[in-house]
DNA sequence: CCTACCGATCGGTAGG
DNA sequence: CCTACCGATCGGTAGG
């Protein structure tokens, strides 16, 4: 279902794909035309038909690259076995953060504009999130279970942490004056005292 | 700047705008044609235009709608003398649950379409924003000088919450088995537990 | 990577 | 609220 991907790209076809992505991430999916793109890259239209599939298909790598990063994470936070639960969420937060810095214009619009995608492929994609958000609600359940955690709904918590960290490029252009690390620590402190039964001091 | 409006709608004018909300937020405002909206109606696309002045007038109603009443809301919660800046940050975080359980189609064509609003209304819908912002900043701000609130950034905190609350209607299908009083119990906790120095028990 | 071009669809208007 | 129609733009293809 996942569109198979050589994984090899040209420097040419790389270029095409960040130039959509800030593209998509600026006007929508839906508001830019093949011609902006074409134009943004100092090309005819018809020439881009020789690097891409379509338009479609730049917006789907674009989202399944995303969703396998966060895949991964939740992966490795997971095989954390010695772990508290609450180490396992203080993980994940980091991971969000950690995949905003890195492309802020490709998670934006993975973020945004997944619902673009066509049929077979966006079930496929829903199917994929659903999955990373059941992986963690389970480490808040299991958090909640081992007394960590507050005796909150456990939907109620994944959704405030997802959506407090998913949206973190709504505040970027107020990041400015802030180093990542401070961010991360204000977030964790934020995010973590609201969760843990015992804040450590 | 802003499109002045009798504020008198005719039933089959409120009928439009509350069937173009839902396709937009469905399909997005780009994605939602005039004839679709037509077709929803039961109407030939040439008859919507006796009603309305345009697709994007609809779009900038909700927006606008919207944003007054985000605005009205910390108005009230800035008239509140006495309240430390705990209660008033409590005030605007209840604010947003409500503004969400009262009409969350509306809600989430105002956070997510907005940007297709045209110059200069755009311009105006920004500032709204900005000012909102920026007064629930101060009331941060004011928390973190009394002493209140733990001194992380205030940008960070702002986001944290709003992010946490402005997206609310991702988290609206897993709502189904809780009641807003327990969801806005579970969402003050977390928030402000996070928030106090000293959270009450 | 180009010229030339396609059918489909877009938001909207004229006139009744 | 309709029929009839507009110019503009859409994503994409043929053929070189």
């Amino acid at each position: 279902m996942r569109p198979q991907q050589p994984e090899i790209m040209t420097p040419r076809k790389e270029e095409i794909y960040q130039v959509a992505a800030r593209l998509f991430q600026e006007k929508g999916y839906r508001a830019t035309s093949v011609r902006d793109l074409a134009r943004a890259l100092g090309l005819k239209p018809s020439s881009l038909y020789s690097h891409i599939g379509g338009k479609e298909e730049i917006l789907r790598k674009i989202c399944f690259d995303n969703a396998e990063r966060f895949l991964e994470g939740i992966g490795r936070v997971e095989a954390m076995q010695q772990a508290s639960a609450a180490e396992q969420v203080r993980a994940l937060i980091r991971l969000h953060i950690e995949v905003a810095l890195h492309d802020i214009t490709s998670l934006t619009v993975f973020n945004d504009e997944w619902r673009h995608i066509s049929e077979p492929w966006l079930s496929a994609f829903k199917a994929m999130r659903r999955d990373y958000e059941r992986r963690f609600r389970q480490i808040i359940e299991r958090g909640i279970e081992a007394g960590e955690f507050k005796p909150l709904n456990p939907h109620t918590i994944l959704y405030t942490i997802l959506n407090a960290v998913r949206w973190l490029h709504y505040s970027h252009p107020a990041k400015r004056d802030i180093t990542p690390q401070q961010l991360e620590r204000d977030l964790l402190t934020l995010l973590m005292d609201g969760l843990l039964k015992e804040p450590q001091q």
